[in-house]
DNA sequence: TTGTACGCGTTATCAG
DNA sequence: CTGATAACGCGTACAA
């Protein structure tokens, strides 16, 4: 106890005075301490004792000159996501990742990828400063790092729209939950579902319409009208307008996601519509405001801690060669409230 | 151009590559890289177009190792705050650092601090891995990492109850901020102010208190009933029911924080009270969903980001030898909205 | 199974 | 102002 209290105050002892210690070579206490084999089993206990009295702990640095690793992995978040960690899908990531690296050998460093950093921090990665990197781009389709994946182990979180070669990708599965989020409706006894799209432009917005038009197709009905919106609140309004007036038979609503979802629902009240008993409404995202509205939203939960989880896991397989899926899809939850 | 890509397809060139293209010695090079003074201008620009021609990039590890140094700071996050990033106050304090950190030549490296790797974290401070840490613990005084301050350089965010000996502090200021809420809510006219206090065992629970009696005690006005509250929105709707029994005349009600008022608002309802014509309500933090309740508060919104920043800044100076206030408060921003 | 010796890329000391 | 050269702490062929 005092000992180990005492070396600390000393100052971190190096692996030469442990090999003293504990009467061998450095070498051996080297090989104990990565754990290498071909050690005798006496040998690796006294260097065991002495790591312990002496409070040994590795220098990083020496170590990662030597053995040309970093034992770092850099997590990269481009700041088109400024506002990123208001963005509850970021911040999650963020913990996902944080946390499941915390049982890990590996070191979490955060870069933001700003515009006037940009080149600051391919150097950084392409510098030897990680042994690998996560990129996590939100819907937008950005692909400033798209090549990296060629010099360095990387995994993307979310997939950009085009499909990228040979990249290592993990994200939500937008068609598998979208086409859930309608078949909720469908068992509820909507026959006449329409859907209020994201923009056709991204990824999430291509794939919701998917899952919508999917389910639907299973279950023998036929697409109820369909607008497509922006994801934004007053797009959201004006698409429910208007589909009220394509077809005012509609008893099922799809919102791409819960903003929108927000905006369908003041049309249906305008309208003197109650949900869900004349409309069921069911949205996605499960954003922050959607269990406060009036009615608490129906919607698609995403799975961003188990997301992050994956992508760290995911990358530190690929760092240490182990075969790893070129796509791993999560599945989203149905979070069922009032509106559906 | 095609140089310069070559240079990295081929690998990172060496201090000693630059220099033998620059005509100079290591040492030379190593001066102009790290900004030395003493170097003929001729020679620095030799050096320099050669680091341009090579893309020469520092190694991290080989500098740290001889300079003893290694231009990384940790960010520890207690675990208490497990759901850390759902707190919208953990994820903006990280951004804040993030992007500060950014424009420095200093890296962030993570660290969720769990119970079962506390001593890891411990050790990895310790073990001469990062130049220094940033501390934040939330409400909660936590102060498993209070000692450290004398080992390593380290600035806390938020501060424990117990006032710390010596340690560098950036904290809200509660009371200046609590004292400004009650202060509008003077503005618009009330007199009978009552108050929801936070958990007396909590800084910010004091702090908000205090506020809330300087503020009226400058006014020359007698602070209206007070119940204490447990920062949850059932406390608030309890606290309120009292409080309106206690006395039936309050026109004005200050609550510790948005979930306890939350709870008032609903109480006020019961009782047939109208917000804020009969009881003006002002709450604390600007939570996510006090912009879209009924209706909607008016509250303090904390400078997280800001105070993110400030962590870096602080915590960079104190590493580098300069002066630093041993405690810095930050000014909380009132956000009127229809309560009050 | 263990030890020797060299190298990793920089910084820092000390002559020159 | 500049250049040798010795650390820095550790990994690892190679030899024993």
């Amino acid at each position: 106890m005092a000992d180990k209290a005492e070396a600390v105050r000393r100052g971190i002892p190096t692996l030469e005075e442990v090999a003293t210690r504990a009467g061998v070579s450095r070498a051996t206490v080297s090989r104990v301490v990565n754990g290498h084999p071909t050690v005798r089993p006496e040998a690796v206990e006294s260097v065991n004792r002495a790591i312990d009295e002496l409070g040994y702990v590795p220098n990083r640095a020496a170590r990662s000159l030597a053995s040309n690793r970093t034992q770092a992995i850099a997590l990269v978040v481009p700041e088109t996501a400024a506002r990123i960690f208001a963005d509850p899908f970021f911040a999650s990531v963020v913990q996902g990742v944080a946390t499941t690296l915390n049982d890990t050998d590996y070191t979490l460093t955060m870069l933001i990828g700003s515009e006037n950093n940009a080149a600051k921090t391919r150097r950084y990665l392409l510098g030897g400063n990680v042994d690998g990197a996560i990129v996590i781009s939100h819907h937008t389709g950005d692909h400033s790092y798209k090549d990296l994946g060629q010099v360095l182990p990387v995994v993307f979180g979310g997939r950009p729209l085009g499909d990228s070669p040979g990249a290592v990708v993990v994200d939500v599965d937008n068609v598998d939950g979208a086409s859930r989020a309608v078949t909720h409706l469908i068992g509820r006894g909507c026959r006449h579902i329409a859907a209020i799209s994201g923009p056709q432009d991204m990824r999430p917005g291509v794939d919701r319409r998917l899952g919508w038009q999917e389910a639907l197709l299973m279950a023998g009905l036929t697409p109820g009208p369909e607008v497509v919106g922006d994801f934004s609140t007053e797009s959201g309004l004006a698409a429910a307008r208007r589909l009220l007036e394509l077809d005012p038979t509609v008893d099922g609503l799809f919102a791409a996601n819960d903003q929108m979802a927000m905006g369908a629902l003041q049309a249906l009240r305008e309208a003197g519509l109650h949900v869900p008993d004349d409309v069921a409404v069911v949205g996605y995202d499960d954003s922050f405001f959607s269990s406060t509205i009036e009615p608490p939203l129906t919607t698609m939960r995403q799975p961003m801690i188990a997301m992050g989880s994956e992508l760290a896991t995911t990358l530190v397989a690929l760092i240490e060669g182990r075969p790893v899926d070129p796509v791993t899809l999560l599945r989203a939850k149905l979070v069922v409230r009032a509106s559906a």
